[in-house]
DNA sequence: ATAATATATGAATATATGAGCATATAAAAA
DNA sequence: TTTTTATATGCTCATATATTCATATATTAT
């Protein structure tokens, strides 16, 4: 499979879409955590997707102590540019919770770095 | 799974990408046949992928005699615009073989309607 | 050192999907 | 009408993929 396909096959999967559309709106890095909190789902499955996204060029990782933060790779092309503007179109509404949890997992923060770590279920 | 990533998924697919480019270099509706001679596919996998792209949205067909002829849907919305020129910001490298085929079978039109349909392998 | 926390990974499983084959349908040609 | 041509579809199979579970690793806290 070509580059261009496997890149778009990458994000033509709800969770890794809804994973890149966080890190576009949060336009920090995110921990693991931050992120399946958000999406609801869980860490193993968040790990997996990230993997992908990673392994395709999409996101990039860095680790800080204990904590792994994912972001987007910065823009390189015009294609990765348009992909990116395409999936900022996406009308907000289609990611209403995930954003407005994002905002509060944001706000958790002390010094721009995650405290609170998973969320766990009862 | 929501309409946006249906979409991107139709078109993470190397046949169904090949597709949809092919039609855009055409910029007119194409039978069934040029299509899968130009991608060399089989008929049958090309009817069926034409099917998930008109399931989708992306494609439309019309009826002309024997033939039916598919041709992308019109752009509406932002999203749908910023798809296609993604597509269309791929290097033509990458579909050197189907666009040569492509521009030989146009010159074999009549009318501009196909008349050479299937070309069989031996 | 021990426990807790954050993340990754291998195995198992269920489901999805692309492709091939045979065949059905429909329209045109003979 | 019979045959050929263009396209679609049901069935099957092999493979791919998403998800879960258990566990491993690494780092921090106690």
């Amino acid at each position: 499979m070509d580059k261009y396909t496997e890149i778009i096959k990458a994000i033509g999967e709800r969770t890794r879409l809804r994973i890149v559309r966080l890190m576009m709106e949060a336009n920090v890095p995110l921990c693991v955590c931050e992120i399946m909190d958000c999406l609801g789902e869980t860490q193993t499955n968040i790990s997996k997707h990230l993997r992908i996204l990673k392994l395709t060029g999409i996101v990039k990782e860095k680790k800080i102590g204990k904590w792994v933060m994912y972001s987007l790779v910065p823009y390189k092309g015009n294609f990765m540019n348009l992909l990116f503007q395409m999936i900022q179109s996406i009308p907000s509404t289609n990611f209403r919770k995930e954003i407005r949890c994002l905002k509060k997992r944001m706000s958790l923060r002390i010094d721009g770095k995650p405290i609170v770590g998973i969320i766990r279920k009862k």
